[in-house]
DNA sequence: CATTTGTTATATTTATACTATAACACAACG
DNA sequence: CGTTGTGTTATAGTATAAATATAACAAATG
């Protein structure tokens, strides 16, 4: 699973981060019980300290993607069950508002996100 | 149009205030041509900075939903073709992602999303 | 001329992001 | 038992962004 880090980009490392473990797993580039390096591993690769990923992936667990563990790392085991949708539905909700103000239809919305969907 | 500020929020004021107009055209609360506050008056009703309000209303304006004068305020207009969608697909991106994880199928997905255009 | 508008400028405070080091607790390995 | 590699916690420092506080300027209105 590739991570690539834009330092020149107005969003967090840490953010950049977790999408980009999300997008994997969404991917199915990383299974569930399979493992992610460990912080001081990936901080290294990436040229980034260690809280920085150590924050990232802090992020993910509290969001039910990962546990962790002091031998095998960070572990991917996905339990979203009990995670609110909240913060979901208010991305979603800006984004159909910022569709519409284009003067997309609901027909026109819903078509780019099942592309997105198939092409993951 | 009612505008409401939660100052507990992690979220950034003006990102708040921005989102809200944002929503307030997509309802067509206020439409095209009609005015809103000006940052002074604006920023006093929600005790808030001027400087704040006009980072919102400077966002909006380089987002292409509104000009400024200095007769009539920040005044709706909708311009939004010559403006780039990269950041809204990034946004549904990250959000067909983590529906996925989530183990919604694409058609769960666009339900949602009709959902809250039509509620809009 | 006085008022209101956006605009620009400067400074300060506060919060967040990121880095840097260090130490601790726990389990595995040899 | 000692070493190594984990996550975890702590502390401190720097840099950037958010928000506030004042002030002044330019343009148009009445």
């Amino acid at each position: 699973m590739v991570i690539n880090i834009d330092f020149g980009s107005d969003e967090a490392i840490y953010v950049q981060l977790r999408n980009q473990i999300v997008l994997g797993i969404a991917k199915e580039e990383i299974k569930n019980g399979e493992s992610l390096p460990s912080v001081r591993q990936l901080a290294d690769e990436l040229g980034v300290n260690m809280h920085t990923v150590n924050k990232a992936y802090s992020m993910l667990k509290s969001e039910g993607y990962l546990t962790m563990n002091r031998q095998r790392g960070a572990v991917i085991s996905i339990e979203l069950e009990s995670v609110p949708y909240d913060e979901m539905y208010a991305a979603i909700k800006m984004i159909v508002a910022e569709a519409k103000c284009r003067g997309m239809s609901a027909e026109d919305l819903t078509k780019i996100v099942s592309d997105f969907y198939e092409r993951l």
